[in-house]
DNA sequence: GTCTATAACCGGATAGAC
DNA sequence: GTCTATCCGGTTATAGAC
């Protein structure tokens, strides 16, 4: 058995539970009754574990954010293809936002209530915006795709993938009456949109891309 | 004087303050005090005008969503051509929630912390999503732009223009380095980015749409 | 309508037995 | 490590004077 991740059963259970709670909830709404009701065991035990509720949130929130960061830089490094790197990235971010969405509600929630939090974490989790920049700059120069600015192109991927998602209670009820198989389907199909778009609006050839 | 929106003073002073605090903190952050502050009262008037935090919050919630689904409709309404639209809706939605950074922050805490209070607003608010759909269609037959989901194109839309305000603590720090300006300058051009994209993606000249 | 004072409640945290 | 019981601070909400 592998002893170095031999954290505690009812450790493991408190971190689900928090998680689960803390992401319908967040921090302030968030009951530590309800966490512990959720872990099936005893409030005054989370606080055994995890001293205070605000360092049990942090906890769960700076592995959040190691984990988006983590998945996105993968995918930087690991593709020099703009259009490959597209797809890779898609793929991933929108399978892994989908197994967690508690992550990119959480993310948005807490960076807006709590901005102080982003500058302890800013340090040490950081995105590779060189290496991006020079996939990108690398690929213009190739004449691969058309010149657009990193920035906006970085935006428009994460937008187009993580708004359905954060945005799911809306999308939900407003565009699909309630039905979760017509949601579902719709993500489904989401990353294949998503990466079609972007082979038109970056090929150097498309109508409109041609400037001479 | 317009007799009709005789709200007192006290009223709107009230209902300004809490929409600043319930936008910063959240309904469970919020605190009463903090309102009363705000609005230069004191607490027990807001109990007066509203009887209770979750009352105050919810008259407030309800506007926002309301703002929010006028604009998209006014825009749906008013044009026919889809370029036309989405240069329209685009510039329109994209000042509304800069000039109001709140209304989107507060809906999607919102929507996911409470879901519930979704299906009690949706009776009556509503997006016109035939109106949509037909504009789109029509639009197709007519030659004027490639076939594509509906409700993929309206989601494209809204998540590249809401998520780099909604994402702006971590977009202003990470890809902007804390400068605000360049953060500023970035938003201003983004419209006309979008535009331009799918100018791009929707002309049935471009490459990759000549699928015969 | 607006205020001060206070009641009533809730929820995070701790003490201490097992 | 886990539990029960309890404390204590903070927050919503109300009573009642002006």
């Amino acid at each position: 058995m592998d002893k170095t991740k031999k954290t505690s059963n009812t450790e493991y259970l408190i971190l689900e539970a928090a998680k689960t709670i803390f992401t319908k909830k967040g921090l302030e709404g968030a009951r530590m009754q309800e966490i512990a009701d959720e872990a099936g065991i005893n409030k005054a035990l989370l606080h055994y574990y995890f001293r205070s509720k605000e360092k049990l949130f942090e906890q769960i929130f700076e592995k959040a954010l190691r984990e988006i960061f983590d998945t996105i830089n993968a995918s930087i490094h690991q593709e020099q293809d703009i259009y490959a790197f597209i797809a890779i990235f898609t793929k991933k971010y929108m399978h892994i936002i989908r197994e967690n969405t508690f992550i990119p509600n959480f993310i948005l929630n807490e960076i807006n209530r709590n901005p102080e939090r982003i500058h302890n974490l800013v340090r040490f989790i950081q995105l590779d915006k060189p290496a991006f920049m020079q996939m990108v700059e690398k690929n213009i120069q190739e004449g691969k795709m058309t010149r657009v600015a990193p920035e906006h192109l970085l935006i428009d991927l994460l937008g187009m993938s993580i708004f359905p998602i954060v945005a799911r209670p809306l999308v939900h009820s407003y565009l699909f009456n309630e039905d979760e198989a017509s949601y579902q389907r719709f993500l489904d199909e989401r990353a294949a949109h998503i990466v079609s778009f972007f082979k038109i609006v970056l090929n150097p050839k498309s109508k409109e891309n041609n400037h001479e």
